[in-house]
RNA sequence: GGGCGAAUAGCUCAGUGGCAGAGCGCCUCGCUUACACCGAGGAUGCCGCAGGUUCGAGUCCUGCUUCGCCCACCA
């Protein structure tokens, strides 16, 4: 075996291996209990980003889990042709080549789609790929697939033949650069610093309030004031009261328009006085319907004003048109004052353009209907959502939602299913009709527009199984199980999908909804392609390795925080890949091997042939997968790697791994032992790190083809031995004391190469673990000391040696370093900690006669009591030490330079 | 304006009412035949602030501060 873990050569090479394998083939007909999962399909609009890696991580890491736990995994991956954002990006693209869509025509720019999904989505996959994810590739989808869109037209029949999907005006966000509607989940609010005018309104006649002389309305948008059909006042407000009713002149083109009371109105905001203008503003639009106002338009969809009756202000840009309008306002004397304005203004989600919200005829889906049972399966917990908070958001929004604008004025996306005869009557299809069904007309026009490309992404987890089609498929492995996603996507994605699901297949899409964590750029900024900040995956798979990244991915994923991208924790995860590696490569080296050079474990060992080392490792591995059994279950996959770590790494290597280099002999039991609990862990690691884990695991005679074909383990409950781990934590405690009063006191002189023991131990009192041989055998390795009392253990009383005392738990014991005469300790340390332990003792004295002991629970009571008593035996062997300190070796011999 | 989340070591983050943790960085020591991508030891904390509940609070409650996100009809 090479002395490092060679992550891309291992990769490639076990990429292969499950292909070949065909570990993510979903079998249907299997009698394994199922679970699915639908990937969200990507945008194909780039390379994959963090997110996606992150989300695929933590997909795979469940799908392998399950399939270890005996499930039909069926992981079904695709790509979403993401209708909006790809037109944006080739839009881009053209622009940057100094030409436009328009002027390469329709069938041009078709084919560059074409071939920008035929190139960029089959990239997508290989990206996924690359991070060893087991999808189900055989059932990959893409949405533009004839399939799929059979199943966009049947749902969008259903639902128009219900009344359910209708055509109208209605004020919509309108992008003027895409030309389009936007939905409202589309738009991106940013903080503007605009003008606020305060604009005079006069009274139309004598009427109008008398010596006042009209209302002064304040507005952001004093160019859309020709399309002003009223001023709306609150009707609680006393100062507006007696004008409601009158009418007022609108001051650029003179029209007389109504003073109007309206709830919506308020009170507080500029001068209480709104004008209202239906054709450009959403809540003026609702008002004016509720008064039965008419709506006018001053801005067409290019964002230029249409105003012929003002020719100052025709065909000119909204930008251009404000100030313009501004100064008319003023030349009129209708401007009262300015002052600055900061709100919030929608743009363009995808192109950065703001909205206009502009009356256009559009295809509307009802969400009234749909929204309710989606509400009710999140309430009844049909749906679960982890972490539990945004349940709370998604049924928040389900609350009173508009709507749906299913729209778009695009180039690119699915058309709307429904023509026009000549006669005018509308009708919905599935193939594309040659007559009309009502009166045979063969003149029929196709609808211009495209779907939102929402409506398709709605369908995911059923279209991806068959439906409508009864497949096996369908049956077996729907609903799914878990859906993994990020949060910006719950309304849009998420809460649509149970909408339609529940509509059409009468089932919930899923069980439990997994909102990972968002990474951000390490200044902590959303990471995103025109801030420049993103970091790509593949390049960290490169550098780090897949298990490294999957490990992160699994790390940070469940975490209720965002998380900063940090790069050096890749970098301590591709590190452990390369300690399981050699800790393989140990037993690699001494046990023997076959003839495929695989490690040939010994035997199971009988119990009775275990010594303490080995019991408690399998004790703390039973531990240990029980754990992690339990956070896979629950989602917590930082708890999995986390426990995994520490346990391989701190207590495996650093512990079990020393101990048991002496002991592989051939037909040893450590060897049995140790191949055993590492074949046990590198199994709840494969989840997570797959690469790693199946390459260690080939090394060994009698494995699966890759541990994701073998069982999860499950280690008996002869493994577990909570006598044996206490005893073990015992000599581990003592060892470690000991090697840092060591080298406390020696410094640098522990070279156990150089040196052999470094020091003489005497046990005064501890457990049996300490006087008798392995638990002895074990401190005298670990920490290099040579014990002298085997035979006869001293009275047990303090003081009164030539060695220093240390008390640990419930352990006392005394060393010297070997062949010298004792330095003398460092009294002015031992002053310092006698100092701490004395304040120690005294809380912990102080609690303990308190009501603690009587209100606090017995075992805890009881563990200070434990505490205090090693407090006071710490006490009095400082103490001591201090004392004979004094009398013999002067202070000061004990290196006082090292004191801080 | 409303809601949610966060605040713990220099940095990035875990932390489940009972002795404050990890990784990285830093200091000392060790090139020990699995691994120097290693090993041993060490230093580093007003757990944002102020109250409260509790025998006991980083953890639960209330208020506040700062940051972030989402929502919203601030025209």
């Amino acid at each position: 075996m090479e002395k490092q873990f060679t992550a891309a050569t291992e990769e490639r090479h076990w990429r292969e291996e499950w292909e070949r394998l065909d570990i993510g083939r979903a079998n249907p007909d299997s009698q394994r209990p199922a679970f699915s999962m639908a990937l969200p399909p990507p945008n194909v609009t780039g390379r994959l980003h963090l997110g996606h890696a992150t989300n695929g991580a933590l997909q795979d890491a469940l799908a392998r889990f399950h399939r270890m736990r005996g499930a039909e995994v069926c992981w079904v991956p695709g790509t979403d042709h993401a209708a909006i954002a790809t037109q944006n990006v080739i839009e881009r693209q053209l622009a940057a080549e100094g030409t436009s869509k328009e002027t390469i025509g329709r069938a041009a720019f078709d084919a560059r789609v074409e071939s920008w999904y035929a190139e960029v989505g089959g990239e997508i996959l290989e990206q996924l790929r690359r991070l060893g994810t087991t999808c189900d590739w055989s059932r990959a989808r893409f949405t533009l697939d004839d399939a799929y869109v059979q199943v966009i037209r049947l749902v969008f029949r259903d639902l128009f033949d219900q009344g359910l999907i209708y055509r109208g005006p209605r004020i919509v966000n309108w992008c003027p650069r895409c030309g389009s509607a936007i939905s409202d989940e589309e738009i991106d609010f940013q903080e503007h610093h605009d003008t606020f005018f305060y604009v005079r309104y006069r009274a139309a006649g004598p009427s109008a309030g008398g010596d006042r002389d009209g209302i002064t309305i304040a507005t952001a948008r004093p160019e859309t004031i020709p399309a002003d059909v009223a001023v709306a006042v609150n009707p609680d407000d006393p100062r507006y009261r007696d004008l409601v009713g009158t009418t007022l002149l609108e001051p650029l083109t003179g029209r007389e328009i109504p003073v109007i009371a309206d709830p919506l109105v308020r009170i507080e905001v500029g001068t209480g006085a709104l004008k209202i203008t239906p054709g450009h503003a959403p809540d003026d639009y609702e008002i004016g319907q509720r008064h039965g106002l008419e709506v006018l338009t001053a801005i067409g969809l290019d964002g230029r004003l249409r105003t012929p009756g003002l020719a100052a202000l025709d065909t000119l840009t909204v930008a251009e048109a404000r100030p313009r309008a501004a100064s008319l306002l003023r030349a009129a004397g209708a401007m009262v004052r300015e002052e600055p304005l900061v709100h919030m203004v929608g743009h363009c989600d995808r192109c950065g353009t703001v909205i206009e919200p502009l009356v256009t005829p559009q295809w509307w889906c009802r969400m009234a209907e749909l929204a309710e049972p989606a509400a009710e399966a999140v309430r009844s917990g049909r749906v679960r959502f982890h972490p539990p908070r945004f349940a709370a958001e998604y049924l928040g929004w389900l609350e009173g939602l508009r709507d749906w604008c299913v729209s778009r004025q695009l180039w690119l996306g699915h058309r709307i299913p429904v023509s026009t005869c000549a006669r005018g009557h509308v009708f919905a299809w599935v193939d594309e009709p040659v007559q009309c069904p009502r009166c045979d007309s063969a003149e029929l026009r196709h609808d211009p527009d495209v779907l939102d490309t929402w409506f398709s992404s709605a369908l995911w987890p059923f279209a991806i199984l068959g439906w409508p089609e009864p497949t096996p498929e369908l049956s077996r492995f729907y609903p799914t199980h878990v859906l993994s996603t990020a949060r910006g996507i719950l309304r849009l994605w998420v809460a649509r999908m149970v909408m339609t699901s529940l509509r059409f297949t009468g089932e919930v899409p899923f069980h439990d909804v997994l909102i990972h964590a968002t990474v951000l750029a390490p200044d902590g900024q959303v990471m995103s392609k025109s801030k420049g900040n993103g970091v790509d995956p593949l390049a960290m798979v490169e550098r780090h390795g897949a298990d490294a990244v999957r490990a992160w991915a699994a790390q940070i994923a469940m975490g209720i925080q965002d998380t900063r991208f940090d790069e050096r924790r890749i970098e301590s995860l591709a590190r452990f890949a390369n300690k399981l590696w050699n800790m393989t490569r140990l037993l690699w080296d001494r046990l023997p091997r076959d003839s495929d050079d695989r490690i040939l474990l010994p035997p199971d060992p009988p119990r009775s042939e275990l010594e303490l080392a080995d019991r408690w490792i399998l004790a703390r591995t039973a531990e240990v997968v029980e754990r992690v059994t339990a956070s896979f279950q629950r989602f917590d996959l930082t708890d999995a790697i986390d426990t995994l770590y520490e346990f391989s790494w701190h207590e495996l290597a650093d512990w079990y791994w020393e101990l048991a280099k002496d002991r592989l002999e051939p037909a040893g039991t450590a060897g049995a032992v140790a191949g055993r609990v590492l074949l046990a862990t590198l199994a709840a690691l494969h989840p997570i790190m797959p690469f790693v884990t199946d390459a260690c695991a080939s090394r060994f005679a009698g494995q699966p083809a890759s541990l994701d074909l073998g069982a999860w383990p499950e280690p008996p409950d002869s493994w577990r031995d909570p006598e044996a781990v206490e005893a073990m934590v015992a000599c581990l405690d003592v060892t470690r004391a000991l090697r840092s009063a060591l080298q406390e006191s020696l410094g640098g002189r522990t070279s156990r190469t150089r040196r052999g023991p470094v020091a003489v131990v005497r046990v005064r009192r501890g457990p049996d673990c300490l006087w008798t041989d392995p638990g002895r055998t074990y401190v005298a390795r670990m920490a290099g000391v040579v014990f002298d009392d085997a035979a006869e253990p001293p009275p047990d009383r303090p003081g009164s040696s030539a060695g220093q005392v240390l008390v640990v738990g419930p352990t006392e014991l005394e060393w010297r370093p070997v062949g010298e005469v004792g330095a003398g300790p460092d009294l002015a340390s031992i002053a310092r900690e006698l100092a701490r332990v004395e304040v120690h003792h005294a809380n912990l004295a102080a609690n303990l006669a308190g009501p603690f002991a009587a209100r606090a629970p017995a075992v805890v009571v009881q563990r200070e009591q434990a505490k205090l008593e090693e407090a006071e035996r710490r006490i009095a062997v400082l103490r001591d030490t201090l004392s004979s300190g004094r009398d013999g070796v002067p202070p000061g011999q004990g290196d006082p330079g090292r004191d801080r």
